[in-house]
DNA sequence: GTCTATAAAGGGATAGAC
DNA sequence: GTCTATCCCTTTATAGAC
């Protein structure tokens, strides 16, 4: 622990935190390649070269911001599927997680979104893949036990599916605002009646 | 016309479109701000100076493919709306022509998908956000009459299920490739099924 | 932890020859 | 239509003073 009692990045200092953190916002909003560290020092109230005293590089900063997103978002999967509720129930689960860290992550996941594409070619970046892989593993096993209990319907690509429900939840970040009028379970909610009924009356 | 009997660009050489062409390839691959008119112009087989006998800047390339692409979705949603099908073949025909788009427009897709929160923020490409209007308006219309002839579901949030379709159905972009083992109405078709009636058995 | 100062590389773009 | 040559600016990153 730090001496303040709390610890929040690898590092410890509070400072840095602050960094990492408003370096994230920006990315999100301007993008990564466009957002320069002098536009974060200046935000910042700082010169450039300063940001070398907390962190080696720009691409440090949003790897560390990456993979500490991940980790927790991973972390929430496992505890769910560890609970081994019934397809329907973990389906559930996972989408309201989902839209719980865009709601308590945003910047972090709209990073993921809008930078992994770029990103994962780079050696550096190579887990981003992985977790990729992962989240289909995820999914696939999810989806061919639903329809193996006849919680899903019967003849379902899963592939396709698996697609559409993972695209669908985390592009909401493209719209959704944290403190909004719509709360992330209401829009969970209204996801998973689409997904599980669709619009159509009858 | 040309002299050569086609036309595909507003300036009419074959050269110029063969450029954007590629252009086009490279910001959806690489990202816009990543790919630099170096990069362009090597892979054209050309120097970097010369791309500039053909277009003003590296903006004015963009700019033309996204407004070649836009002009012609927009008149394929006409041509749809135009028909004034019930509003169930209506969300059908449009659904299938954005996977069709996907597939014979890929990289103006991609871009459009990946590059337009950044570039709307410039002046000149405030039409982004003015195409982002009709669509809106064009799926809030479409959805709400359907509720009220009772193809759609009554009670339904329109403004939560717009979102939900366009995301749904642009972001394929990211996964689908033209030419491979699905087809893009195939796909379309998967989309729909979810959409209407949602994966739960029963 | 921040500043001064600056290196080194790469970015978009231009003028004029060929 | 492309090349030669180059300008000017911005970028990431570093070294050492304070």
């Amino acid at each position: 622990m730090s001496p303040r009692g709390r610890r929040t990045t690898t590092d410890g200092s509070e400072r840095r935190a602050e960094l990492l953190a408003l370096a994230a916002t920006m990315f999100a909003e301007r993008g990564f390649v466009s957002t320069t560290v002098r536009d974060i020092a200046d935000a910042a109230g700082i010169l450039s070269g300063s940001l070398y005293h907390h962190f080696d590089s720009k691409d440090s900063m949003v790897d560390e911001i990456l993979r500490g997103f991940l980790d927790e978002l991973f972390g929430a999967y496992r505890e769910i599927l560890a609970a081994r509720l019934d397809p329907r129930a973990t389906l559930r689960a996972i989408v309201t997680a989902s839209f719980d860290c865009i709601d308590r992550r945003h910047a972090e996941v709209a990073i993921f979104q809008n930078e992994s594409q770029h990103l994962s070619q780079f050696e550096r970046f190579g887990y981003l893949a992985d977790r990729n892989v992962e989240f289909r593993k995820l999914w696939i096993g999810l989806l061919e036990e639903g329809v193996r209990t006849g919680d899903f319907r019967a003849g379902l690509d899963v592939e396709v599916v698996y697609r559409f429900i993972r695209d669908t939840v985390w592009v909401a970040v493209r719209w959704y605002r944290p403190g909004g009028a719509l709360s992330a379970s209401a829009v969970a909610d209204q996801y998973l009646s689409i997904l599980l009924d669709g619009i159509a009356n009858d």
